[in-house]
DNA sequence: GAGCCGTGGCT
DNA sequence: TAGCCAAGGCT
């Protein structure tokens, strides 16, 4: 489960965090982007060292992918990494190094969907713009539509009933912090907490006795043995040592070689890492056109 | 639209 | 302990 960034970003205001931080588009997009599949408990030291080592997009674009990789740490899916540079790239280009504020433009940088470019909007410049992320989207499905969890990927129903909700003036930006911190700490996926709900009294999912999803949720593939771990495995290797590495060290990273191998091309093909000489294999070092 | 993409905490 | 869970963007 994820936090809602305007809890993140209230926090580290309070904290006396001036240029760069929360409040910068900048700030908030660096956040919006770690936090897409990660808990703020675990973004939020890489998210400080971040903004500390490149304040602005001009200074995370003139880094090295290996530079970026390796500040990403542990934070997982580093694709995400790659992507955050190159839109970084993209805003120094497009935009002469100013986060743009608008939503297309949003969604034309790397790695910024529907739900982060609405984030932005919302909580960078403070104006009402949609963030459906699965937070939003449940409490919308339970309140709204009197369903235990919203359809698998956002429908053109659950944007025009959100429409409706979102205040269109100053408070667009609050109202949608607030949708996310309710789903997030309150209307949870698993243990609702309905008692302390300030719309329990609206609610139709409630209402009509809580009713059970139809379709049972999809499962997740096994992490254990997958090519995400071979992946990670291999990655782990060439984050913690400053330099590149030999062929061998590799093959010492995961014991099934057909495996090893299909999990190093990807890694390869995304732009992770890059094949040397003599067999060797390192960071890139510079960008590479995969993106 | 289904499947892929990491990691770590919780049970 | 092994399995479950979180969950946006891209292809």
């Amino acid at each position: 489960m994820r936090n809602s960034p305007s809890q993140t970003a209230e926090t580290r205001a309070q904290t006396g965090e001036t240029r760069a931080s929360a409040h910068s588009a900048w700030g908030v997009l660096v956040s919006e982007v770690m936090l897409q599949q990660t808990p703020v408990a675990r973004v939020e030291p890489v998210w400080r060292a971040w903004i500390d080592r490149w304040p602005t997009p001009a200074a995370l674009a003139a880094a090295s992918p290996a530079q970026v990789i390796r500040a990403w740490g542990r934070l997982g899916y580093p694709r995400r990494a790659l992507r955050l540079h190159a839109a970084a790239a993209a805003i120094v280009e497009r935009h002469g190094g100013v986060v743009p504020d608008d939503i297309e433009s949003l969604r034309a940088l790397p790695g910024i969907g529907e739900y982060t470019a609405g984030a932005v909007i919302a909580f960078a410049f403070g104006r009402p713009a949609l963030a459906l992320d699965t937070n939003v989207r449940r409490v919308l499905a339970r309140h709204d539509a009197g369903r235990a969890r919203p359809p698998g990927s956002v429908t053109a129903g659950e944007r025009e009933r959100a429409l409706e909700f979102l205040p269109t003036g100053v408070d667009g930006a609050t109202w949608m912090a607030a949708i996310m911190e309710l789903g997030a700490l309150v209307c949870t996926a698993r243990s609702p907490r309905c008692e302390v709900c300030p719309i329990a009294a609206g609610c139709r999912w409630r209402a009509s006795g809580y009713p059970e999803a139809e379709k049972a949720a999809r499962r997740q593939p096994r992490y254990t043995g997958s090519d995400r771990q071979a992946r990670g495995a291999i990655l782990a290797i060439l984050r913690d040592c400053a330099g590149p590495v030999t062929g061998r060290r590799i093959e010492m990273s995961w014991p099934d070689a057909v495996q090893r191998d299909r999990a190093l091309d990807s890694l390869v093909a995304d732009g992770l890492v890059e094949p040397l000489p003599r067999g060797r294999y390192g960071l890139p070092a510079s960008a590479s056109p995969h993106g």
